[in-house]
DNA sequence: ATGACGTTGCCTCAACGA
């Protein structure tokens, strides 16, 4: 089975690249992050008629993941054990679903800011939380992997030049301590090839003709409890999916199962 | 070609992203 994590930066305005995606990679399994939209407003019909489930989690115009299923969803858990709110909202940043013969979560970490900034302690008690909530899935029998946009690069091979990213936010030895943490409650980075390029980035800024010149992150990442990670065939960037009119800022992580 | 930022809300700009 196929199995992929995408930041689609708005659901109503990738709808059809979505569909469209869906259709050419089509994928068992995909995990949505920044929705932009509310619940009541995911175009649940659309999914559907491309033979999907959906299961999201929604507020409005910021945050929102989902989960869209081929071979059904079960199970469905909004947010996770612990999670800091940010002021008195608890934001749309993660569900997480049973699908078939894999259990999957969609994450969206908080972006940070910056360093200073009231964000960056959120993003790590968020990934401090996510660290606690994931030991129990990630011992299990049941293939999982936490996917989506963990807003850090892992080591400065994942970003396209350390010197030249400002770099506050994403880089720093505490976000990376933070997501080692969740890595050491049981789950391995499954690491995809690029198609293109020798860096599986995952993220190109839209300004400064950052894709055409590849500078660009690994940000999204699917972290895989061992029965999940045993069962990897394949996984890469679908970067052709940034290319044109109308794309995320972000590629589809395509992770390939032999389940 | 992949081309100089894009999306949302109530909006004519601000907030946010990374």
């Amino acid at each position: 089975m196929r199995v992929a994590t995408w930041n689609i930066n708005s659901l109503k305005a990738r709808l059809d690249r979505l569909l469209a995606w869906l259709e050419t990679a089509e994928p068992d399994v995909v995990c949505l992050q920044e929705l932009k939209c509310a619940d009541a407003d995911v175009p649940i019909e659309a999914i559907s008629a491309a033979g999907y489930d959906t299961a999201s989690w929604g507020l409005g115009r910021w945050n929102g993941v989902a989960i869209l299923s081929k071979v059904g969803i079960a199970d469905v858990r909004r947010g996770i054990s612990g999670q800091p709110a940010f002021g008195d909202e608890t934001e749309p940043r993660a569900i997480t679903a049973t699908c078939g013969p894999v259990r999957v979560q969609s994450l969206y970490i908080p972006n940070g800011r910056d360093v200073a900034d009231p964000h960056f302690p959120y993003k790590l008690a968020f990934l401090k939380a996510l660290a606690a909530d994931a030991a129990a899935d990630a011992a299990g029998d049941l293939p999982f992997a936490a996917m989506g946009d963990f807003n850090i690069c892992p080591t400065d091979d994942d970003v396209w030049d350390v010197d030249e990213w400002p770099g506050t936010t994403h880089v720093t030895k505490d976000e990376r301590d933070a997501l080692a943490a969740v890595q050491a409650a049981g789950l391995a980075d499954v690491f995809p090839r690029p198609l293109k390029h020798a860096h599986p980035f995952t993220f190109w800024d839209y300004r400064n003709l950052d894709f055409p010149k590849n500078r660009g992150l690994r940000i999204d990442l699917a972290l895989a409890n061992p029965a999940f990670k045993a069962a990897v065939t394949d996984a890469y960037v679908d970067r052709n999916e940034r290319k044109g009119k109308g794309a995320s800022d972000h590629a589809p992580l395509v992770v390939d199962l032999d389940l």
